[in-house]
DNA sequence: CCTTAACCGAGACGGTACGTCGGGTCTTTGA
DNA sequence: TCAAAGACCCGACGTACCGTCTCGGTTAAGG
């Protein structure tokens, strides 16, 4: 009934990822059919249909593999130069058009199908979050952020105005911005006397 | 060649508006299509062509038109239940199901037309984000905020995480979220001595 | 109600049959629209609606206004040598590439249009074929033509076999078909005796 | 690249050309539309424009199809009879409303469309009037006809003025009509000494 | 090694919606 | 006061993809 992974073609899987990838970056999302991943890819319809729910899905199993490695936050001690290295990178991916274009498609696909958005959340971000999250915990028990910081939110504090700069276009995605952006963040957390 | 406005049908145009919101508040996104607004709104297709790019700029329209007054922000001296105000009720209007399902539509288009974006950013957003801003200001001048502090970065460090939970699903849109978030906001901009 | 007839703007009605027989010798009938029609003659559709039903009665005042002058038959004494002239003429109409583009539109409104059929037999054709109805009379009158002849069938004989080969291309339309065509008209109407 | 002929749903084609007969027949011309067909026909339309040019060429696969065998020509050797049966059935099908608008709506497509004029004249009509055409020869050589007479010429001379009485309706298609017309064909062409 | 069953490519299918064109009507505007 | 201009409602056009289905052909597992 359910197809058997064991007999899956691992050539038209990787074909079909890449293939996705490759027309986002070219055509962006409104080129981006099933059709035409299919043709790209060398395969047929029902071969995507088997594997995959739907565009979306294709591209988050493409994003995952393709971007596997989440940035591995360090831990130098100094936390607003730990924040700035993960801020600068998240902020230049976002201005990257490729990686944007890509990141715009998932969006699309996750505003319209509550179960793709439960995923990108969990496989995409979620690490990416947590580590964030560990690197504040490591800090407040050191005593550099204030014990009663709500470290949840702290981190969207951190990613949200991201989102919003890029969802919105209200303003240029640098360097200094990003740097401003750890800097406001930081003077939200830091212990009172600080 | 372009049409004259001065012949709209006055009628047609409040259906079509009307249409469009209803069928997104009954069916959401994905049955929101140009012929089911049409023949909701009565009307020809071509009628709709003729004034609008297509659904985002039909969704704007409607939304503008329909939720035109800015929630005016009071300024009774306290910052803070200012802020507390506007962010309560923004969260709230993300929480709301069917003004969740105008904004996610309105989203989705607008990740797939740049000139959207900037209309959406313009005539919807702008206004909400500068009476915050204008808000901030005068508490700047009051003492009630580190002079340096980034004002536009400011407002978007109180929205962004605002869109990020609601994008991302990371968390429940509630009153006590509005309130920590604006706490965390406080935080980052109160003068050192606060 | 009714429009009055009076105030019948005679420069627009000019224009009007002018542009429906410029449009279809410039791009035959696929590009005959009333649109069209109504651009070209610098004139509101309404206007056309007016004062016609539809194409096919533009097409029909604009024929009969055109070419209004049925061919005169001679009538020589020579039956045969008259029969040449005119139908040597009606084979050349067809031919014309202009003239059969405006009877091919024509003859398609009719074949739609019961009503115009009449008219068009009636103020179009039946003038000529009464004329040669006539020239067969008062050579029958004269001996040339047996007296049992069916005169009416015999018009129809002359003239169905043109349309046949021009509605079914079955053959070139050029002045031996004509004269043979004539010669086997004769030959079927001859006296016995000859 | 062009539809694989082997792949196609022979119950979609049948009831294709089985719908547009039938809407034929019903409604007329004016109400066979390619919606229309694909509705009746329980069928897309795509997969009615990947298999067909436009409604003319459905019509003429219909008629094909349906009315598939030609008037097998009787030779009893008395060739005024022989063709009195081929033109009453002519004349009869041409009364037959049914029939009649069947063959309206095909002269429509094939005046607007020279390439199917081309297919109705080879494979709907010529067949018939090859056929007539090979009874006129045996009749020649069996000295029943004259032997100049122009045979291609003299099979629209019976033809030929059923269209035009059909079209132009000058006159009721029936069967002393048939007859008449008979007669003057066989007057036309009978040896000088009969 | 051979069978056999699943996946594979290909693409036709019934559909839905697209964005456009033209039909015929109705309203506004200007001369 | 009438006609120009053109917006309107409507329906059909021909196209693009959707997601499903039916084909043989190939391939890899299991006997």
């Amino acid at each position: 009934m359910s197809p058997q992974p064991a007999r899956r073609n691992e050539r038209s899987r990787r074909a079909i990822l890449a293939a996705a990838l490759e027309l986002l970056a070219e055509s962006g999302y409104a080129d981006l059919t099933i059709e035409a991943i299919a043709s790209r890819a060398g395969v047929g319809k029902p071969t995507i249909y088997r594997w995959w729910r739907g565009k979306g899905a294709i591209i988050l199993d493409a994003v995952v593999e393709t971007f596997p490695d989440v940035v591995e936050l360090p831990d130098t001690g100094d936390l607003r130069a730990d924040l700035r290295a993960v801020i600068r990178a998240t902020v230049a991916e976002f201005a990257d058009p490729t990686l944007s274009a890509t990141t715009r498609a998932l969006t699309i696909e996750t505003l319209a199908d509550d179960d793709l958005a439960g995923q990108v959340r969990d496989r995409l971000l979620r690490p990416q979050l947590d580590a964030v999250r560990a690197r504040l915990e490591s800090a407040r028990a050191a005593g550099r952020v204030r014990p009663d910081a709500p470290l949840e939110q702290v981190v969207e504090l951190l990613f949200g105005p991201i989102y919003h700069r890029w969802l919105l276009r209200t303003g240029p995605l640098t360097e200094p911005y990003a740097d401003a952006l750890v800097d406001l963040v930081m003077a939200a957390i830091e212990p009172a006397g600080g």
